[in-house]
DNA sequence: CGCCAGGCTTCTA
DNA sequence: TAGAAGCATGGC
């Protein structure tokens, strides 16, 4: 990978390839929005950025050098050979097309904390209406940056009352939030100490949670806890499973389920493959 | 307008 | 242990 500072943003090249588009809007990450000028505008871990591609080089727009390194280089998995798993995903027919047609898709390393709390507002929803709510939220209770708002922290979130979320209008899963920010504000689940354990364990831990089943466990430790090898299963993953391997996943998907999934997802999404989509 | 949405908890048999 | 009902809200 090369980095270098540009008159007015940080170029990163040769890190292997991303498509930015299916990435920043595949359903993974929700607060991400591309301008009129193809432009993607987002804020992680508090710092706002703008973040374009043109041939295989990301351009970083409104960052340092060090808050590259320090947030986005990890955020867009940047240390991660996809080459090789791509070229894996080969031996599957399906994957086969799916990488042919969108290219490298690549998993968002998202804070654990925005991970949680953004799959428990997907529930039963549709991604439009995610995004809303969640802009709501950061906007309602987020820390200020230069023109956006951040995620609001677990322990902002904890301090809220139930009313305090009627602006979100996120109906029956207001509470779920709120028991949520608890748990993780007051320590009894340590997300970060989740990264280093098996998504067995990820996932027994999670569900703890009022509110939080299978699936958002299994999307906060794919999205927010950096397992790749997790492989939520939603009425999509579920349907186009059915369709394509009853007999279970290709081996070729073995350690980077996750990021099959989300071929898979856009797969299903974009209506990309004869007789699944009726 | 009616159907459906990156599910979950609770109730029932 | 499995299946259905109920849940708030709004995108399309």
């Amino acid at each position: 990978m090369f980095v270098k500072n540009a008159e007015n943003y940080i170029e990163v090249s040769d890190f292997g390839s991303i498509n930015l588009d299916i990435t920043l809007d595949c359903g993974q990450a929700f607060r991400w929005h591309k301008d009129r000028d193809n432009l993607w505008h987002g804020v992680v871990k508090g710092i706002e950025t703008a973040v374009e591609c043109v041939d295989d080089t990301l351009r970083f727009y409104y960052i340092t050098e060090k808050q590259f390194y320090d947030v986005f280089f990890d955020y867009f998995d940047l240390g991660r050979d996809y080459t090789s798993i791509l070229n894996s995903f080969k031996n599957d027919k399906y994957l086969a097309e799916a990488v042919e047609m969108y290219g490298t898709i690549r998993i968002l390393n998202q804070e654990p904390w925005e991970a949680l709390c953004s799959f428990i507002f997907s529930a039963c929803n549709n991604i439009p209406r995610i995004k809303g709510i969640i802009e709501r939220f950061c906007l309602s209770f987020g820390e200020p940056t230069a023109s956006s708002y951040g995620f609001p922290s677990a322990q902002k979130t904890a301090s809220l009352t139930l009313e305090d979320l009627d602006v979100l209008r996120c109906g029956y899963r207001a509470p779920y939030i709120l028991s949520a920010a608890k748990m993780v504000a007051e320590g009894e689940i340590d997300l970060e100490k989740l990264k280093s354990v098996t998504i067995e364990e990820c996932e027994k831990e999670l569900t703890k949670i009022h509110g939080v089943g299978k699936k958002v466990a299994d999307c906060t430790t794919l999205f927010g806890l950096g397992h790749i090898e997790a492989f939520p299963v939603d009425r999509h993953i579920r349907r186009i499973c059915e369709n394509l391997y009853p007999e279970g996943l290709p081996e070729c998907t073995k350690g980077a389920e996750g990021i099959a999934q989300q071929y898979m997802f856009h797969l299903q999404r974009t209506g990309h493959i004869a007789g699944i989509n009726d």
